[in-house]
RNA sequence: GUGGCUGUAGCUCAAUCGGUCAGAGCGCCGGACUGUGGCUCCGGAGGUUGCGGGUUCGAUUCCCGUCAGCCACCCCA
């Protein structure tokens, strides 16, 4: 009987892991860097959490079971719910704006595909408590420097930027879209770029099958390709806003307007804007936007947000399409390598004394022939072996190898144990 | 959950019309090299051809089912 792992989940060998590794240090250096505090929550939360706001449907995506106390439970597919919740516990006592990022695992039962699986960890920046459009720009800045620490450019990664308050004042205004009626053109409107005319359909059921609208709204969805018209209006001062900001900061090459952005989730009420590589070969890297209903419809707190999710998977295949296959870093500094089984107490001796100094030591767990242990010593990717055999020993000295050149010095053990520079 | 495509050693792949076709390269282990690695040469381990049925004298090859992967839908945290 073998064993795999579960559809959609990763096993997380070594190579693997320090490519996520790294990008894990890029997400909080750059999240340090703009002055957000790390928090965490549960991985398993009450159902309601989530039913609460995104309806009983969303329970076909979630891992969810009853426990031995008979809650019904589910995996986090998502950490806006929990930073509500904690948000809202301490709303009175936190000095706002609050500035926090997490980077959760999370969990969501669907068919998996390419850049996208059942389980995969995601980084959380989020501002709470303003609603000024620099606070937009401040996320958005974060989420393209994350790229930029990760060494992509304005020719890899842009960032598309919209605004559903241009949307909607237009779609109720002039195209006469009633406000309950929103939430599902805006939908529709989101597949409009991926699906076309099939996104038609959606449109024409979110308009209760109203023809005249539907074929206005289609044809005002044809033309969101030129942003410039909807931008000028009064209700994009907040995009236009925040749009300055950023080429102020200096990223405006990254960034260009599109109001063929409009994000699939409900709660989304401003500013919204997602990453993608520029080819346009992958999922979304990330996307975020303003969501100021939810912290007053989750925790009962009425407080304004804007925040992104970047997901780890996405952003590790471009990063795999650049780099090829995982290398893995050396894990090993210095090999100790013995001639023969009398001189293995030196060599522990040193060894240990090397780990004690924070340099990273390995040896041959048998006697083995020299050269077998030299091998073992340049597949680990050690700068250096350490050689101790009888006549090393008898002058209290060792050989040092440098195993890039070849260059070889005798050392006296002493030196070597207690200040030696293995550069 | 629906539909399409795919499934051979750890990895990348090969195997004429169903008939010694179960192989190669890389990787791994060992030897040449009993005090010096990366190269080279030699050898070895590793596969019930995803799994289960069926057709056939005979199936990696054809059919059905199932599982898994990829792609699209759904959904996009």
């Amino acid at each position: 009987m073998s064993f795999v792992a579960l559809p959609g989940f990763r096993d997380a060998f070594p190579d693997a892991l320090a490519r996520r590794r790294r990008i894990f240090d890029v997400w909080r250096q750059v999240a340090t860097r703009y002055g957000f505090e790390e928090y965490d929550g549960p991985p398993l939360e009450p159902l309601e959490l989530y039913t609460q706001k995104s309806g009983e449907e969303i329970v076909e995506q979630l891992y969810t079971f009853t426990d031995k106390g008979g809650r019904s439970v589910a995996l986090r597919p998502e950490m806006t719910p929990t930073l509500a919740r904690m948000v809202a516990q301490r709303a009175a006592q936190l000095r706002k704006p609050i500035r926090w990022f997490s980077i959760p695992q999370l969990f969501r039962y669907e068919r998996q595909q390419r850049g996208r699986l059942r389980e995969h960890f995601q980084l959380n920046m989020d501002i709470i408590g303003e609603a000024g459009p620099l606070a937009d720009a401040e996320v958005i800045a974060a989420a393209v420097d994350v790229v930029r620490a990760l060494g992509f450019g304005p020719g890899e990664v842009r960032v598309r930027v919209s605004d559903r308050r241009v949307l909607a004042e237009l779609l109720t205004d002039e195209l006469g879209v009633r406000e309950p009626e929103l939430p599902g053109v805006l939908t529709a409107l989101d597949k409009y770029e991926r699906a076309g005319a099939a996104a038609q359909a959606g449109l024409g059921a979110a308009l209760g099958g109203d023809a005249a609208r539907t074929e206005g709204v289609a044809r005002f969805a044809a033309r969101l390709r030129d942003p410039a018209p909807l931008l000028a209006t009064p209700a994009a001062a907040p995009l236009r806003a925040c749009v300055g900001h950023l080429a102020a900061t200096g990223l405006g090459a990254f960034v260009e307007v599109d109001f063929r952005v409009v994000r699939g989730l409900a709660y989304y009420t401003g500013i919204v804007f997602e990453l993608f590589d520029a080819k346009r070969e992958l999922r979304a890297i990330c996307g975020g936007g303003r969501y100021d209903n939810l912290l007053k419809d989750v925790g009962g707190v009425d407080l304004p947000c804007v925040g992104f999710g970047m997901g780890d998977v996405v952003l590790g295949e471009l990063i795999a399409a650049r780099d090829g296959p995982a290398a893995g870093s050396p894990a090993v500094d210095v090999f100790v390598a013995v001639v023969g089984a009398e001189d293995r107490p030196s060599a522990l001796a040193l060894a240990h004394a090397l780990r004690e100094r924070g340099i990273r030591v390995e040896f041959a767990l048998r006697t083995q022939a020299l050269g077998k242990q030299l091998e073992l010593a340049a597949a680990r990717g050690a700068r250096h072996a350490v050689v101790i055999g009888p006549s090393e020993r008898e002058a209290g000295e060792a050989v040092v190898r440098a195993l890039e050149t070849g260059a070889e010095a005798r050392v006296s053990l002493e030196h070597l144990a207690t200040e030696y520079g293995f550069a």
